[in-house]
DNA sequence: GCTTGACCCTCTAGTGACTAGAGGGTGCAT
DNA sequence: ATGCACCCTCTAGTCACTAGAGGGTCAAGC
């Protein structure tokens, strides 16, 4: 029904920064709308609807070259979903593994804050913790 | 005792790459050490010692600029160990911060892929999901 | 003594995903 | 008609490296 959308409207409605479309819009993930009588963007249903899908994959951890991946996909409607599936699943291994590592690297981290000293930084159990036992 | 390194040595005795121990003299991470004859880089036991303690922070995810401040202190031997403390629990709560961000985005894409049924992309529930409801 | 190959040098540009700024034009309300 | 928020393009900067071009050096083996 709104039909047109301003660059800064569309902003507003997806929760994306001006700057950040008109990045998408040059690196080609989101095509380039028509243009005003004095050369502003103008946006449809269609483009909110593509960003809004961009933005929810970016949101969950997608990387461009995904999002870019999926949306093929989404546009080719006959095929199987689960090459779909096939991406979500390395993104879902990927993430596992990244929470994994941040685990063991807080513990690490508690640890050294824990034994830390209120003593001058020559005592300090960080400083030494990081520094080689050479 | 064995003095001398060339840049490969001291990469290959911290884990480091080539280019990587250059950009962090570039950047002022690591002093410039003296050359031999040839213009080699010729790097001693304090590079060795810095050079390690750089890698341990990068490796619990220390920014470089983080880094930079944690050597700062080390080489101040004389205060507080309590500035250390606080660069590493900031540390701490961004860690943590990142893992409940990760988790919760793990449980929203294992239910997209629960989801996901076999069918054609049509009707895959992770297009729809990741799709506005428009 | 000469060649081969692994090493070293500098300099520049590329990565991902934006972000910021300069320098200017447009639209609308007062 | 004036102010201000918005829009435009283009360029460069961010972070922490990484890669490549185009060259010099060193040590071992023949």
């Amino acid at each position: 029904m709104s039909g047109q959308l301003t660059i800064g409207k569309l902003a507003g409605a997806t929760g994306t920064k001006v700057e950040t479309i008109r990045y998408y819009e040059q690196i080609g993930l989101l095509p380039a709308p028509a243009r005003s009588a004095a050369n502003y963007r103008t946006y449809d249903a269609a483009h909110l609807r593509r960003l809004s899908f961009i933005r929810r994959a970016r949101d969950l951890g997608f990387s461009i070259d995904q999002v870019r991946e999926l949306m093929g996909l989404a546009d080719r409607r006959d095929q199987s979903c689960m090459a779909v599936d096939v991406i979500a699943n390395q993104h879902r291994d990927a993430i596992t593994r990244k929470i994994a590592d941040l685990t063991a690297l807080a513990s690490e981290l508690d640890a050294l804050i824990d034994s830390c000293s209120r003593n001058t930084v020559a005592d300090c159990r960080i400083i030494e913790a990081l520094a080689p036992s050479v």
